[in-house]
DNA sequence: AACTCAGGCAACCGCGGGTAT
DNA sequence: GATACCCGCGGTTGCCTGAGT
């Protein structure tokens, strides 16, 4: 078949020769490539521009680096892909020298296997449940699998009326956003708290809206990092007066705001504190319930690269929702917090 | 040595978005 | 506004290579 841009040439396919890659190296080098699609023609390769594109991005660029893909680097692609998803160019975005087919192609082979062995979803990073874990044990269809696990979990939704949450207990299962639960040396975290890591693991909580699932992947999953995520005090997402989860939560936060704002039920208004946590400027975003502030804290680490947040959210809402049934953009979510 | 198989990688394909006409 | 073209992206395919038998 071939591109429709070069069906009008004949045009070569398949591996490219070192003369070919020389042709366009020099060519490239020399005038740019302004327009693709006339750079074979120039060049003298009988090639479309879409595959001359491809092998000097993937292949001749001077700037990439070969080799294998570091600890740092695979853990950066396991990070951002929490939040991303399979939005491989702007992955790369934050692997210098590497390529977006080079991600690709490295998730594919190694990252998402070692994920499953770790009982990790590749596609949303949660544990996969016991039943899908043995499954996956046994060899069966992974892309089932990952299927089957993300129409079926839905792991950022907070609503109202959750009847038999125990106040004694001081929490009960809480979603948080996956994207939200990324590990601290990069992303965004929860601040960890009184509650203990433990207390925090496998756990749910359902009442008449919501399934919320949390999973604590802390202490078998390296990648994650340790206790990414932790509930804040007893009272977070509770409302104080009647021990429900609230409808309307409010973040708090400068940076942030923007991120959020696109979010239909979620209101940012400003005021967040520098903090200075070890070497690093912590920013610390407090969440607001209802029309207190409680004691959810989120903390934004100098690293973290907001640009990329801001446009992987709402994706994400689609992303973890397995893009099954629901629709599951971020405003389906009923993040009514 | 010959064969099989799985993993890794390079390249292709089709689609969507942006821009020019 | 409609159409054509170009570019970039993600998914998929197929080849190559090395390990295992």
């Amino acid at each position: 078949m071939g591109h429709h841009c070069c069906s009008k040439h004949k045009v070569k396919r398949g591996l490219w020769s070192p003369e070919e890659d020389e042709k366009l190296f020099n060519y490239i080098t020399v005038h740019g490539h302004a327009c693709w699609s006339t750079v074979p023609r120039e060049a003298g390769l009988q090639r479309c521009g879409k595959s001359c594109r491809l092998r000097w991005m993937n292949y001749l660029k001077p700037d990439l680096k070969r080799g294998s893909f570091s600890v740092e680097e695979e853990r950066v692609i396991i990070d951002v892909h929490r939040i991303l998803g399979n939005r491989w160019a702007q992955i790369a975005k934050h692997l210098p020298g590497r390529t977006d087919n080079e991600v690709k192609n490295f998730w594919n082979s190694c990252i998402k296997k070692k994920l499953i062995a770790q009982g990790l979803d590749p596609k949303t990073h949660n544990l996969m449940p016991a039943s899908r874990l043995s499954a996956a044990a046994a060899g069966n269809n992974s892309d089932e699998l990952f299927q089957s696990s993300t129409t079926t979990t839905v792991p950022f939704t907070i609503s109202s009326l959750n009847r038999g949450f125990d106040r004694a207990k001081g929490f009960d299962k809480m979603a948080i956003p996956p994207a939200l639960m990324a590990p601290p040396q990069s992303n965004v975290a929860l601040h960890e708290s009184t509650v203990p890591a433990a207390a925090l693991s496998d756990l749910h909580c359902q009442d008449s809206h919501v399934l919320m699932s949390f999973a604590n992947a802390s202490s078998s999953s390296p990648s994650l990092g340790p206790m990414n995520y932790a509930a804040a005090s007893s009272s977070s997402f509770i409302n104080d007066q009647t021990g429900n989860f609230m409808d309307d939560c409010v973040w708090d936060g400068g940076d942030m705001e923007q991120h959020f704002e696109s979010l239909n039920h979620i209101e940012v208004v400003g005021d967040d504190e520098v903090v200075q946590r070890k070497d690093e400027v912590v920013q610390v975003q407090t969440c607001t319930l209802g029309n207190e502030k409680q004691g959810l804290m989120m903390e934004a680490y100098c690293g973290f690269d907001l640009e990329m947040m801001d446009s992987s959210l709402l994706p994400c809402g689609d992303f973890y929702s397995g893009g099954g049934g629901g629709g599951g953009s971020m405003e389906q979510l009923q993040w009514h917090c």
